[in-house]
DNA sequence: AGGAAATGCGAGTAATCAATCGTATTTTTA
DNA sequence: TAAAAATACGATTGATTACTCGCATTTCCT
């Protein structure tokens, strides 16, 4: 790989034509294509251009650089991700650990699900590492899980519930980022996400508790189901 | 970077007599240096020579590879870890879930110590992710873990303990890397600690009542010290 | 239609890097 | 001390890669 001295992430031109629309979403899912089959350490702009059936010059209109094909891969990914956040911690129907739990679920399907290309997307996070959009993607994780937090845990000294919220949010994307980096069955990802959940509960109840400690304040201390872990786990 | 077709992560040669075995010393805290201070991108054996004042053809005698460089420096990581992990979590003079707290906090502060090369060496992770010693490690940690957790839960079902003792392993490792990848300071770096204990904690007290909810027994119910998170933590 | 603008092309350029190999120097051995 | 063995050297090789630039083709506009 060269470096470039100052390689910069942005856009290079606006497609404005049908044409060249199509071309950078057939780039895009040649991009991705080169990452699961070939890994981060072979992902060139030359095989994506080939594996996109389009040449290196056409790539280069439109993308400034190669970081920059990765990083759109990235950002769209940390969109779909916020999202999902989002609307399952805000999903008023449910009752707050019940939202927890099946976010925690979707989220480890969610990164097993095309784990090959998250692992080599991350394998090259280094290129947009310090990227100004990766503190915001942080940022606003922070807000939602900080807002669900004090949901949960109204009566609760605002440094301490934020220090619990900042430590359930890396460990949402460290373990799961570690979980789906070895190849996982379907039943080893659902009860490797209730032990998650059930390990986040037993936090925060135990956070409710400790300040709040006679209170049976509304239905926290109901665990959301029943998990069950013994019949599905594996070494 | 080239990619040579089967890199291959051993040692060429033995050092012999004292300059060499000096010489392999010296490029290994060359390449150390090279990563702290110029990161896993422009890790190159070249660098590592010219930093250590040797010529490259020196550092080709007793490193088959640039791989073999980093597969190293790696190892010696993973061997103080687990004698770190072993020594903390088997010292019989403390209870259970207070040798749990210092284990956590040892772990994080080393993490955070030097973290640029543990940052740089989790860069080139790729070239070793299913080195036979990853597993390996892995391995060992998991058997550590296992026997404290038989230890503080016994009377629990294998694979639900295997499972919370997969769990804990993976959210040490996983948030400590996570956490180590910011600057911290040292007041950050205990009252994270504390939470992360704090959770844990939780977690195994939860699991605990779980399947004995009626029985007190010994002291898992009692908490190792009182937590101090709020005077000390940052968004 | 026909000129202009947009798009597409890919051989070529310059740079980087891993690793080798023939030679020079130092240490050991006998 | 002299030959042999070990060690040290670094210019060189071959391979890869990111990215450019001049030209060809297609589409748009009037």
């Amino acid at each position: 790989m060269t470096h470039r001295r100052n390689p910069r992430i942005s856009v290079r031109k606006q497609p404005s034509q049908a044409r060249s629309a199509a071309l950078v979403a057939t780039i895009l899912e040649a991009a991705v294509r080169v990452l699961a089959e070939e890994g981060a350490a072979r992902f060139t702009t030359a095989r994506v251009a080939e594996k996109a059936g389009v040449s290196i010059g056409s790539l280069y209109q439109y993308f400034p650089n190669k970081a920059a094909i990765l990083f759109r891969l990235q950002t769209d990914e940390w969109r779909e991700t916020t999202a999902m956040l989002r609307d399952t911690l805000e999903d008023a129907a449910k009752p707050p650990l019940a939202r927890l739990r099946t976010l925690v679920h979707a989220f480890i399907r969610s990164e097993c699900a095309e784990a090959s290309v998250r692992v080599a997307l991350n394998d090259a996070a280094p290129l947009y590492r310090d990227a100004p959009e990766a503190v915001e993607v942080r940022q606003a994780a922070s807000v939602i899980i900080q807002r669900f937090m004090r949901e949960v845990l109204p009566d609760t000294p605002d440094a301490a519930r934020e220090m619990a919220s900042n430590l359930i949010r890396t460990t949402f994307s460290a373990v799961g980022k570690a979980f789906s980096e070895q190849p996982r069955s379907d039943a080893e990802i659902e009860s490797y996400a209730d032990a998650m959940a059930d390990m986040f509960e037993a936090y925060l109840i135990w956070f409710s508790k400790k300040y709040n400690p006679e209170q049976q304040n509304y239905d926290i201390h109901k665990r959301s189901e029943p998990s069950s872990i013994a019949p599905l786990c594996k070494a």
